[in-house]
DNA sequence: AAGGAGCCCTGACAGC
DNA sequence: TGCTGTCAGGGCTCCT
């Protein structure tokens, strides 16, 4: 599913084949999504040209230049939890849930595929910062801005579990459940936590264990870059590297003791009691 | 005001 | 075999 190392993979699989292109026709075959593709769509983008692509959280940034007499504009993607984009050739037929295609003039198509239509597509006027969506975001976890002071600092007297707090995006983007679970392992601390009795120390390690499994994700994305240019599908290349996401019931990779689940926030949480605490 | 619950959607799977 | 029920997920809104 794509979490911020896939949009992130996306978003370089796809921008030499869009960057600098001109969009030439709009395919849309559903129009219903989280959020309804706005009205006009369709004729808004026909004839303009893309700009450099960029990712703010899980979100993918596609700048669109103006046609004459237009203001810039730039369209706001979002992945959910089953979408994917990739480029195929003019003239490919669609499968099941490809449900837009944006035609590039030189033959190119970016196909929006997305089966739960968990995601979409909307359509930014102004400046991107003024959205309120991305407005109240909290840092990119890769950047410095990022670190175990603004865990330890944001989270005093929050009595929330440590794992909520930190799949908040205004604490920090782009950490979902599969990489939260996977850091808190990483970091040796208990998901059930109270995130306000933690230690600054501690803080410093999970962020620096947020940092190593994303960029580990994002490098083993290189994987699935070639996979999705060339049309082949996406392999489960993380998959194997987790060590308890989705192994509630197996044996901990470090110690051998059996994994327990619990629920935090509604999402399932998976964690070893013996490393971690 | 913090934080929990509900909602959107469909495919995969379990259980009958 | 075919049905029904449950779960998964991000991010938003609505409640307490």
């Amino acid at each position: 599913m794509p979490e911020l190392p896939e949009v992130e993979t996306t978003r370089r699989g796809i921008a030499p084949y869009v960057e600098g292109r001109e969009i030439s026709e709009v395919v849309l075959r559903q129009r219903s999504f989280r959020v309804p593709v706005p009205e006009g769509l369709e004729n808004a983008l026909v004839g303009r040209r893309v700009g450099t692509l960029s990712r703010r959280a899980k979100y993918l940034l596609v700048p669109l230049e103006p046609r004459e007499g237009e203001e810039p504009a730039t369209l706001l993607w979002h992945l959910g939890m089953s979408g994917s984009l990739r480029i195929v050739n003019l003239g490919e037929p669609p499968r099941k849930h490809d449900h837009i295609d944006l035609v590039m003039d030189g033959g190119r198509v970016l196909r929006y595929h997305d089966p739960r239509r968990f995601g979409f597509v909307d359509w930014l006027k102004g400046t991107v910062d003024s959205d309120s969506r991305l407005a109240r975001l909290g840092p990119e976890p890769l950047s410095e801005t990022f670190d175990g002071e603004r865990l330890y600092r944001l989270s005093r007297g929050r009595r929330l579990a440590v794992k909520p707090f930190l799949m908040d995006n205004a604490v920090v983007v782009g950490v979902g459940n599969i990489y939260a679970s996977e850091a808190l392992f990483l970091a040796g601390i208990d998901p059930r936590r109270e995130a306000g009795r933690i230690a600054r120390e501690r803080y410093d390690r999970l962020a620096a264990a947020v940092k190593e499994v994303l960029t580990a994700a994002i490098t083993q994305g290189g994987t699935t870059l070639r996979d999705f240019v060339s049309g082949t599908g996406e392999p489960g290349y993380f998959a194997q590297r987790l060590n308890v996401y989705g192994r509630a019931g197996l044996p901990c990779r470090r110690c051998g003791a059996e994994l327990r689940a619990v629920t935090l926030g509604q999402r399932a949480s998976v964690f070893c009691r013996i490393c971690q605490s």
